[in-house]
DNA sequence: TGCTGGTTTGTTGTATACAACAGAATGAGG
DNA sequence: CCTCATTCTGTTGTATACAACAAACCAGCA
């Protein structure tokens, strides 16, 4: 492989450390600060953070500064129902046209997570839950959706983090897993179609709970 | 209104440029010469040609120079696939949600549309198009599905432009516009999501018979 | 003639300096 | 004490020069 730019370097270091929760949505990406930790001019920086902005995981206040996206409830609602319905067109081709060997790399996904989910390893069971969706994209055999879907993954990945953490989360998630796998084990695209879109809908939900949840911990209800 | 940078308006400059056809897809864009056109340092051009790289519209091969993105069949057809299931959603979204006001306004259009289609105003119908899928878009009241969906919308318009003009296929689209609306109208979220996606769809299989039409031009059969 | 090696040329990648701008801090005047 | 204009500071936007690289080219040799 040829050697990458210093740009995609950076780029990919960048888009890491935020989807693993080193760089918190909202926290500001000083160009300069950025130069000294790369070793390079603030131009490759530059480059990076304007692809990073294109692709939604930062965002560049003119004149202010550089920030990890962060959205409000409403943004969030509506990029999880985005997610939910293209994760929904996934599951639905893949019903249709997975082939053997790509349901065998999905059953065994899948039970590599039931075992990460048996023994609370969350960390784990949230890298491998990618590698669960991801083996979805690719079965759609159409490439063009499969890398937007990676892509808006990417992007909420820093959510779903904290969502994850959520009381049971995981041993439900595993749960609507089992659905979808079935149903396209079964070539059912409808059925598919739809356990993937609640799969990802309840997230959001979920995800709102505990929004409202962290929000209401001064004044009443438990914590 | 804050006077825009430079980089954006090369950038939105450049995207009709090429959505308008006057850079056909694979022509080379030559930062130089377009500094020179823009009156600027090739930094914004750069700057801008690297956003239209983000968007899919253009792209760049390492130290051969940037061109505007052709595709070859199969990629077409992957992205109008995509397209066809993107537009179903924001259909079905939009049979969901729509106001009074945005029906009135969506019922205009198609009624400026079937105007155009009488009097066969190809270019003006082209246009009149894209804004009556837009109106949709906007009608699903998800700005995040709404701004991706006009990406691609983009991204496939040249390609759009060369289909638009197969015999009869005007007609044709905006029966098929017919039947979305009226589905809208009624609220039915699944016969709108149905119409829409075998709208284009049927965009991309035209657009293959006219490919394959053109390729076979010079005689009938193996050149 | 065909191949191989170096050279040339065009392109992007990177560094650096400077300009322009928005918001914060500061000071004077009421 | 408050208000408003001004200055100041930090940030990005832009220009320009140079380096690095890959493909094309050409000459020399077998």
């Amino acid at each position: 492989m040829a050697r990458v730019s210093n740009t995609v370097r950076i780029r990919e270091a960048l888009e890491n450390a935020i989807v693993n929760g080193r760089f918190a949505p909202g926290a500001r990406l000083d160009p300069a600060k950025l130069a000294e930790e790369f070793e390079c001019s603030r131009t490759p920086i530059r480059d990076a953070l304007q692809q990073l902005e294109a692709s939604g995981l930062v965002r560049v206040h003119s004149k202010q500064g550089t920030f990890v996206s962060e959205w409000n409830v409403e943004e969030l609602a509506e990029r999880f129902e985005a997610m939910a319905e293209i994760e929904a067109i996934c599951a639905r081709l893949a019903a249709r046209r997975i082939t053997r060997e790509e349901l065998a790399e999905l059953e065994a996904r899948h039970e590599a997570c039931r075992q990460l989910a048996d023994e609370e390893r969350i960390d784990d069971y949230y890298a491998e839950n990618s590698a669960f969706h991801a083996c979805i994209y690719h079965a759609t055999h159409n490439g063009f959706i499969a890398k937007e879907a990676m892509r808006l993954h990417a992007m909420l990945q820093p959510y779903r983090r904290i969502q994850l953490q959520v009381r049971n989360r995981v041993k439900r998630s595993f749960d609507e897993h089992q659905a979808v796998v079935t149903a396209i084990r079964n070539g059912d695209d409808a059925a598919a179609a739809k356990a993937m879109r609640d799969h990802v809908l309840v997230q959001g939900d979920r995800f709102h709970d505990l929004l409202a949840a962290l929000r209401s911990d001064a004044p009443h209800g438990p914590v």
